[in-house]
DNA sequence: TTAATGACCTATC
DNA sequence: CGATAGGCCATTA
């Protein structure tokens, strides 16, 4: 087990809040890494612990979710997004710019909604 | 150890 | 502005 580069984004993604979602690039960059954008999907796909690990609120820059990787199946990711409140704008796509994780456990409206 | 792959992002023409 | 190619890091065979 190499706690040393997993476990940063592990933490960071556990600190996602509820009802939002963060990108790779994100998650990478708030570890310290920008570059661990592959490293992180290689992350979740581990998930060692996917009880702890809300890897269904990872999605790419665009917001879209993976085809078929998440435990369970790809339903899985969009039926616990759904769940939480977090809505669709396309066929496997979030509103990024409604539910995008500023980085930040408090909130964060400085982007423009308009 | 070398070679190949990946739940991505960025730079260039 | 739109489309294509490369880079970075870690894991696996």
């Amino acid at each position: 087990m190499k706690n040393n580069s997993f476990t940063k984004i592990y933490e960071i993604v556990k600190k996602i809040p509820y009802g939002k979602v963060a990108s790779y690039g994100q998650i990478a960059l708030l570890a310290g890494n920008p570059r661990w954008s592959r490293v992180v999907g290689y992350a979740l796909h581990v998930n060692p612990d996917p009880e702890h690990i809300p890897c269904h609120r990872v999605v790419n820059r665009f917001g879209y979710v993976s085809p078929a990787f998440i435990f369970g199946g790809e339903n899985r990711q969009i039926a616990l997004l759904e769940a939480e409140g977090v809505a669709f704008i396309a066929e496997g796509q979030v509103d990024m710019k409604k539910y995008r994780w500023n980085g930040e456990t408090e909130g964060g409206r400085k982007l423009d909604e308009g």
